[in-house]
RNA sequence: GGGUCCUUAGCUCAGUUGGCUAGAGCGCUUCCUUGACGUGGAAGAGGUCAGAGGUUCGAGUCCUCUAGGACCCACCA
């Protein structure tokens, strides 16, 4: 309220005025956002405009919000739900039954490492907590947060049925995600199993390569004697995990060593010399080490030849089963010992410098250990075939399409899933072990509740899972999760779900898992359209991050600009699939539409008399002929490209009829004859059209118009209802440019030359167009309704020409 | 190594299956304006659509190659 107090145009008492009593009728200059926002947040929440209604015969319209992280506040990747919600608006005012479903997500060890750092600037660590107190804490903490980031969320205009809100660790979406995973176990599509694992010692988790990024450091090639063959490493302390050493079958230099034995130094234990295929001759000394235990490709050599597995750094990157000197080492402390130890004992050929990447964990940035660990696996491979088919049936469309190829790409090569992780702030896996050596029953048994372990074991003789889902596992649940807990036939209503939008960077993680699971557990897809949007970046084409210091807080901007300013720069201009940029400028651009819209409004509502209706509007003039077809012609163009995802188009069309069409040439005109009824619809229109886009100032001004007492948001979108003759329109055309040149000083002369620029145009026109006709290759060739076009084009062009001549001459003469 | 994409005006970007004179916003230049709006109006400059070939009656759009850039996956002994 206190930016009320330094409004220009407002006394003392106007303040009361404005505080306490309906919409304020007179219309201040300018368009000031932060004095009407909040009332129109405020009159959307009271009318209940979110919760879903429409009509029950028409298509239900649904988006799943992508749950924002519970754990932070808004960033700039959240700011693009504007085009989900442009669509859920877009569709209301169609009339449908439509739903916006907003939820967040707990996200797992993300949050956990957020509340860890937390943790250690008061000198604490989770163990210092336990389990239980940490993960009370974190709910806390959580909580806290999403009220901040729900609050964002509103000021954005973000229609989404709040009152629905859900969160990946209520009692209700536990419990589906627990059902899901016992019909998938009983399946057989989840097993326990020692696989070898992306680990981080830091977060003492397993995580998918998904979860892993690469960087590049400067290390170095260890080429070390193994007695008969000579290896080059770069991960010396893991030569005690070594159980063989690998060749290439076709390599000449080493044909006679297959079979033979290699000695490893330091401990000198025989390995067999072996032939493997994935040795590649070139590498190294063309000699691999095969450490299956540490290493992905030797793990899957080990498992070719049936060869041991031998751990020699645990859970917390330390060295074990190694000789006393290094054991319990850290891994980079080892490497150096080992590489001592094997210079002293002449086994060290040579070292070289190298520059390589290495995994590390792409929350924590630690690097990661390759170690085998007891997980649980979803197996991907059966349950991604109906995903594919999905995909290449179109029971799914993509926008941008090309994510089509690549997520297909992805589907058929994704390795089993490991979705365990030993967080402690997530779903725990319903899961119970045996701890007595009861022959008649199982090791584990999956099951909700206690009860049920109790009931199999008996008392005291099981223990609880510790570990929890990895996050994605219950997220990409969500929109069935959702539907089928946030109210009475939510799920038979609004499943499948028309759209989701998100960020192409999620689409693996998020996306394919969605459908994955949803065909399971549904038989049906989850949504049947995908928006994918780029990154938001600055104009120099950088991300927005706090850390470069480029990231604007949005409320700063919305606070400057007006949340409908920020609104149209994210959604007009970016187009989806790409990076599109934000920057003050763009933002400004869109400030100055939603005053040009303002402004429109206050002439008008200041010029037509009491009682006007649009509803009783008439296509009488030339300049009525004309912009009707520019009102009719854009309700067309906009209706159609949002139908089609091109939220860029539309609202520039939008932007285009209200500035040049309505403001510049309409509204002009009309100063001399004006036609109320039609002024009145013109406002009216453009007003529903720009609603998706701007939806606080278009609500403002429909608030104050004399015809309606309804609100906009829940308004019809516009269908065309006026006819307009073309030609008369054409008249038009050339009475404005008279009208507009008129104010100018030498207005004689600017009208001239801009009629012979025009000709010029003409002209040139018609000799394309001649030239074109005159080619027989064009003429036999080109299908024929494009030769007819053109010959229609060019009679057109001949008589506009001649009639252009004219004009000029009159004018010139007068 | 496999894949996807980008390169269009000074800047940020549009340009749907090839078919009107390649567009917009910002910026720039000149001018205008006592009432809807200077968060304005009018006029204008600015593009060999990265380069080279090809297909076609016709290419910014399709194909091949080259150069520069971004990203994803896999790998890096």
């Amino acid at each position: 309220m206190s930016n009320l107090l330094f409004s220009p145009n407002l006394s003392v008492g106007g303040i009361i005025f404005l505080m306490n009593s309906e919409f304020n009728s007179q219309l201040d200059k300018a368009y000031l956002p932060s004095q009407h926002e909040p009332e129109v947040s405020e009159l959307w929440e009271k009318a209940g405009a979110y919760k879903p209604a429409g009509d029950p015969a028409k298509e239900p319209f649904c988006i799943i919000m992508p749950p924002p992280n519970a754990n932070g506040v808004l960033h700039a990747g959240h700011l693009m739900y504007t085009v989900e919600d442009i669509a859920t608006r877009f569709a209301r005012m169609q009339g449908r039954p439509t739903l916006w479903l907003p939820g967040t997500d707990h996200a797992g060890i993300e949050t956990q490492y957020v509340y860890e750092k937390e943790l250690a600037k008061k000198g604490l660590s989770r163990f210092d907590l336990g389990p239980e107190k940490f993960y009370d804490e974190v709910m806390e903490f959580t909580k806290r947060h999403q009220e901040g980031a729900l609050a964002g969320f509103k000021s954005m205009g973000f229609s989404a049925d709040w009152s629905k809100l859900k969160f990946t660790l209520d009692e209700d979406i536990i419990d589906v995600v627990y059902d899901v995973f016992i019909r998938l176990h009983k399946d057989g599509h989840i097993y326990r199993g020692n696989r070898i694992v992306n680990w981080c010692p830091r977060c003492q988790a397993a995580f998918p390569d998904i979860e892993t990024e690469h960087i590049d450091r400067d290390d170095a090639m260890y080429t070390v004697d193994y007695g008969t063959i000579k290896i080059a490493t770069t991960r010396p302390e893991t030569i005690f995990a070594d159980v063989a050493v690998a060749v290439n079958p076709k390599d000449r230099n080493y044909e006679t060593l297959i079979g033979k034995t290699a000695t490893i130094p330091l401990v000198d234990r025989q390995i067999p010399i072996i032939a493997d295929a994935h040795v590649d001759p070139e590498a190294g000394t063309g000699a691999l080490k095969v450490t299956p235990a540490h290493d992905k490709n030797d793990y899957e050599i080990g498992q070719r030849h049936n060869l041991p597995e031998i751990s020699v750094i645990d859970e917390e990157g330390k060295l074990i089963n190694v000789p006393e000197e290094f054991a319990g080492m850290e891994v980079l402390e080892a490497r150096k010992a080992v590489v001592e130890a094997l210079g002293r004992a002449g086994k060290l050929v040579k070292t070289d410098p190298l520059t390589h990447s290495v995994a590390v964990h792409d929350r924590c940035k630690t690097p990661i250990e390759l170690l085998i660990s007891e997980q649980w696996f979803l197996r991907v491979k059966e349950l991604n075939k109906p995903v594919i088919e999905a995909l290449e049936n179109n029971e799914i469309n993509i926008y941008p399409a090309r994510y089509k190829r690549v997520a297909l790409n992805w589907l058929n090569q994704e390795h089993d899933w490991c979705i365990s992780r030993p967080g402690w702030w997530g779903i725990r896996i319903p899961v119970y072990y045996k701890t007595n050596n009861d022959p008649e029953k199982e090791n584990y048994i999956i099951a909700k509740d206690e009860k049920e372990a109790i009931k199999y074991y008996g008392e005291g003789n099981y223990r609880a899972e510790t570990d929890t889902f990895d996050t994605w596992f219950s997220s990409s649940q969500w929109p069935y999760a959702t539907l089928m807990t946030s109210g009475k036939d939510d799920f038979k209503t609004f499943y499948p779900t028309s759209l989701m939008g998100t960020a192409a960077e999620i689409l693996h993680k998020w996306v394919t898992r969605m459908v994955m699971f949803g065909l399971y557990a549904t038989k049906q897809v989850p949504f049947k359209n995908v928006y994918l949007w780029g990154t938001v970046t600055d104009e120099k084409g950088q991300k927005l991050s706090k850390s470069k210091g480029n990231y604007e807080d949005p409320m700063e901007i919305t606070a400057k600009y007006g949340t409908d300013a920020l609104r149209m720069a994210l959604s007009i201009g970016i187009t989806a699939g790409n990076n599109g940029a934000l920057y003050d400028e763009k933002v400004q651009g869109y400030r100055n539409f939603c005053n040009k819209l303002w402004n429109v409004a206050r002439f008008i509502l200041a010029k037509v008399p009491e009682g006007t209706n649009p509803e009783n509007a008439k296509v009488l003039s030339p300049a009525d002929n004309w912009v009707v077809g520019k009102v009719n012609e854009t309700i067309e163009l906009v209706t159609k490209n949002i139908e089609s995802y091109r939220y860029s188009e539309a609202g520039q069309e939008v932007y285009t009829l209200l500035w040049e069409d309505i403001a510049d040439k309409y509204i002009e005109y009309s100063k001399q004859s004006p036609n109320n009824e039609l002024l009145a619809y013109c406002l009216d229109t453009v007003l529903r059209l720009a609603h998706p886009y701007a939806p606080f100032v278009t609500e403002a001004i429909w608030q104050r118009l004399m015809w309606t007492n309804s609100n906009l948001i829940t308004e019809q979108w516009p269908n065309v209802i006026h006819s307009a003759s073309t030609a008369e329109a054409k008249k038009f055309e050339i009475e404005i440019i008279k009208i507009i040149s008129a104010k100018q000083k030498d207005a004689k002369a600017v009208e001239v030359k801009k009629l012979q620029k025009e000709l010029e145009a003409k002209k040139n026109m018609i000799r394309i167009s001649e030239s074109k006709l005159d080619n027989k290759n064009f003429v036999n060739n080109a299908p024929k309704n494009v030769v007819e076009d053109e010959k229609q084009r060019l009679d057109q062009a001949i008589s506009d020409a001649t009639k252009l001549e004219g004009q000029i001459e009159k004018l010139k003469s007068n």
